[in-house]
RNA sequence: GGGCGAAUGGCGGAACUGGUAGACGCGCACGACUCAAAAUCGUGUUUCGCAAGAAGUGAGAGUUCGAUUCUCUCUUCGCCCA
């Protein structure tokens, strides 16, 4: 029997795929269309697993819906814009496009290799000029609907790099890459003002029926919405300041006051700007980060002003004030009241400072004399030493109906709050979309026209200077409009912006003069099925669904508030890790494996520590290219191990010794298609057709239920009973027809996870109509069905029978049954419970 | 600290709306083929027990004729937020 050569069949079909533009596919309203999209890939150099599980996933599906007769838009792209490229080329010294574009060239060809049904005339590049064009179209447009604006705001800076760096970047309060400490520093940067949806894109979730849970929550606490009341403090002191606004969810604790604390921004630091102490506070803060977990845990500190405040609901009660570290300008108006018995910040403030700790709320089963001690108390309870306030029921009714008395005095009212902030979309960088704007000499901000788009990145760049390249090339930055000299913005776009409209950009991807075309986006969008990762469960979603809701905003022609209708997030690719003595990482392919044991490969002598599977990463090399293994085992073998072991949405384990079982079952298939092929050339009597029929309808049942459920481990499953079962049943008498025809449609149901080998065998049948079988009921029906009998619920036999029978007669097998007999002869039966076909429980 | 989720053999995992727990795969054991090995094929594989049988889905309770599935308490782990 000859071996399966996957190399050349692999080849073979993929290069028919590519020659018949097979997945090609086109804007027809005349057919039902389907949507499949995976997030597109970053082009780092290579394909990594994560990859090959996230685009095996979604091909499953694209081939499926494709079989079923949909129109399916399957395409893929390349987020290409982004800072590795920029430190690989100074790293390399080369141009980051060409970096970038040698990437895709490679990475493109490896995911060919995968054979994935993609539409590849329809790729993109997020750096390419006819996408970012576009994209600064957007900006001018939510510009003009004032969905963009300029302002100040804290970015983490690295003195050394001169660069602005994200929070991911900073890691212990130090840039990454040159180990500086960060500083909190001041910059003009833009802005889009997704706030202004916050209560649209919550309310929007509900609807979002096909999206996993989990995600839906993260993204409603991530927008957080608070409901609470805005308070008027009236102000003593020696500025000609009144009054300050606080924003706070539990004004039914005021009567626990013990000092307002304000951000270091506030407007009131106006008045400190000459103060050394000030300053030197302020220095201070801007030390800590600026991300809310840094300061959860970092110190609380404070600068006390000679400011008071008096208590709204207690006029007597006077408070110092403060500014604070743990207050955000961003957050209510930069200002909150202080009470420390149940807010932890406040607490450990209150401790630091010698402030009064004043319980106002005790628990449900403690007694009134109840005291906050060693740390805030924020649980639920009831109102204690608040005067008029005392016996709510907090903070259910106590928030409620202290905001009432407290807008009754016209001391303040009540207010949403939203966590969300604007996205600051500025970067400091060469390798991203310019933004299209001009400066005057006055520093006021002018969209460059939409006839002069798009500005184009300059090429061949020297990128080995401090700060943003393009901030140091001054004729670029020379522009006239209108014979008005002004100086072009060097900021570039994060490239998430990039990736939220990518999506509508592969419904018109030709189109030059607009980013896309109404009658695409009609008949495409939205997107049916959106795959990927769970790490982007927040931010990227959540940003494409604020520029849906940007574009539909002031404008009739669009009208898409939801980019995916279904979303799917796969678990990561996981392995094993390895230590070598010395306590280094070591990778998989620098281990041999002797006597069970491991050793590094190039030094016997060393033992290597097995570490737990954790998820694929270069930083503890326990990764596995996807090229060695395609190479090695095929495509159609890697497919169907990244699908087998595990539900798609949870982790899988990478093992060698499943892929080789992959690639042997692989080899079984193959097999068995001989056998058939071969077998098929005789003539049977036709003693086991039924079977055949039945098995086969039950087969595509299964196959199709678990193909709509994102159930693909189940599938493999399938087809190893599959095979398990026509192994054996060709040995039996059939005849020709049926075993042809039937096993054509599992042939065509299996393709969507091993295409290739699929295609060869049914191209070896001479099938020429591929279309997906729906399974027929009749034959899924059982003629002898197996009844469970419980005793008292212990399950004691099984009783093999015509389906539907009644109780009695069902009762009466049982009496004639030797071995059940024994339980229940002579007994008292007190009640029988008999569910049809499927098992009965007699009590005695 | 809060939210969400998970826990099933040596391992990854099945079990539809409460109705035969452990499908399928890996690993392991034995057997066939072979001078031998690899490959391949076959058989077995939750635990205890020779067996009849008993126990068994993280722990403990509850609802039910019947619980991996529902409810409560707890433990551990994962993710997100703080």
């Amino acid at each position: 029997m000859n071996r399966y050569n996957f190399k050349n069949v692999e080849a073979k079909w993929q290069n028919f795929w590519e020659k018949n533009k097979s997945f090609r596919v086109k804007t027809d309203p005349t057919k039902k269309k389907f949507y499949c999209l995976e997030m597109f890939p970053y082009p780092s150099g290579k394909i990594h697993m994560g990859h090959v599980r996230n685009y095996t996933i979604g091909d499953v599906l694209a081939r499926y819906k494709s079989l079923r007769g949909f129109n399916v838009l399957h395409p893929m792209g390349w987020d290409s814009f982004g800072m590795p490229a920029e430190n690989a080329a100074k790293q390399n010294n080369l141009d980051p496009k060409t970096w970038t574009e040698s990437n895709i060239t490679n990475m493109k060809s490896q995911l060919k290799k995968l054979g994935l049904s993609i539409d590849w005339d329809r790729e993109i590049s997020t750096c390419n000029e006819d996408y970012y064009k576009h994209q600064q179209a957007f900006f001018l447009e939510l510009f003009k609907k004032k969905l963009v604006y300029r302002k100040e705001n804290y970015v983490n800076w690295d003195p050394i790099d001169q660069t602005v760096l994200a929070n991911e970047q900073v890691i212990d309060g130090k840039g990454w890459r040159s180990g500086a400490t960060v500083e909190r520093k001041k910059l003009n940067q833009w802005f889009f003002n997704i706030s202004k949806f916050s209560q649209d894109l919550l309310d929007g979730l509900d609807k979002l029926d096909l999206w996993p849970n989990k995600v839906k929550i993260m993204q409603k606490n991530w927008i957080g919405k608070s409901f609470g009341c805005e308070i008027d403090f009236n102000i003593e002191g020696n500025l000609p300041i009144q009054k300050i606004k606080c924003f706070t969810t539990r004004p039914d604790t005021l009567f626990g006051f013990s000092f307002l604390a304000l951000s270091i921004d506030h407007e009131i630091s106006k008045f400190y700007e000459n103060n050394n102490d000030f300053l030197k506070f302020k220095e201070e803060c801007s030390k800590t980060g600026t991300t809310e977990e840094a300061i959860a845990v970092g110190e609380k500190i404070g600068f006390k002003t000679n400011l008071t405040a008096i208590n709204p609901l207690n006029p007597k009660q006077k408070v110092p004030v403060y500014f604070a570290n743990f207050v955000l300008m961003d957050y209510g108006f930069g200002a909150v009241f202080g009470c420390p018995a149940h807010d932890q910040r406040d607490f450990d403030f209150a401790k630091k400072y010698n402030l009064e700790i004043k319980t106002v709320v005790k628990p449900h089963n403690e007694k009134d004399s109840y005291k906050v001690s060693k740390e805030a108390y924020s649980g639920p309870g009831v109102i204690i030493n608040s005067d008029f306030l005392n016996g709510l029921n907090a903070p259910k009714d106590s928030v409620i109906n202290t905001i009432k008395i407290l807008e009754k005095k016209k001391l303040g009212k009540k207010q949403i709050n939203f966590r969300l902030k604007d996205w600051g979309v500025s970067r400091q960088r060469y390798w991203g979309c310019p933004i299209p704007i001009a400066y005057d000499d006055n520093g006021k901000a002018h969209p460059i026209p939409k006839t002069m788009l798009p500005v184009k990145l300059p090429e061949k760049v020297n990128l080995n200077v401090k700060g943003n390249p393009l901030n140091s090339l001054k004729s670029w930055k020379k522009i006239v409009i209108d014979g008005k000299n002004l100086t072009r913005e060097t900021d570039t776009l994060d490239t998430f912006v990039c990736s939220s409209w990518y999506f509508l950009r592969f419904c018109s991807p030709k189109d030059a003069s607009n980013g896309f075309n109404k009658k695409d986006i009609d008949y495409w969008m939205p997107v049916d099925q959106y795959i990927g990762g769970v790490e982007h469960a927040i931010l990227h979603l959540l940003y494409s669904r604020f520029f849906m809701q940007a574009l539909s905003y002031e404008n009739k022609d669009f009208n898409i508030l939801e980019p995916f209708d279904g979303l799917f997030t796969q678990g990561m690719v996981c392995h094993e890790t390895y230590k070598d003595p010395n306590n280094n990482w070591v990778s998989p392919d620098e281990i041999e494996n002797i006597d069970g044991k491991k050793y590094l490969k190039n030094d016997k002598s060393k033992l290597i520590t097995v570490g737990p599977s954790e998820s694929m990463s270069k930083s503890k090399k326990n990764t596995i290219d996807p090229e060695d293994i395609i190479l090695n085992y095929g495509a159609d073998a890697t497919r169907l191990f990244i699908l087998s072991d595990s539900p798609p949405e949870k982790d899988v384990q990478w093992s060698d010794e499943g892929i080789i079982s992959s690639f042997k079952f692989i080899q079984k298939l193959w097999n068995l298609n001989k056998k058939i092929t071969e077998q098929m050339q005789e003539n049977h009597k036709n003693d086991s057709d039924i079977d055949i029929e039945k098995y086969t309808n039950k087969f595509l049942k299964k196959v199709t239920d678990n193909l709509e459920n994102f159930s693909y481990n189940k599938i493999i499953a399938n087809m190893h009973e599959m095979y398990s079962f026509l192994f054996k049943q060709i040995e039996k008498p059939y005849t020709k027809n049926t075993l042809n025809r039937n096993y054509q449609k599992i042939l065509i149901a299996i393709s969507p996870v091993v295409p290739h080998l699929s295609s060869e065998c049914l191209e070896l049948l001479n099938v020429k109509k591929i279309a997906w079988s729906q399974y027929n009921e009749l034959f899924l029906k059982e003629d002898e069905v197996n009844i469970v009998i419980q005793i008292n619920g212990k399950k004691r036999g099984i009783i093999k029978t015509k389906p539907n029978i009644s109780e009695k007669k069902l009762f009466e097998i049982i009496n004639n049954d030797e071995t059940l007999i024994k339980y229940i002869d002579q007994k008292n039966i007190k009640r029988k419970i008999y569910i049809q076909d499927k098992l009965m429980n007699i009590i005695i």
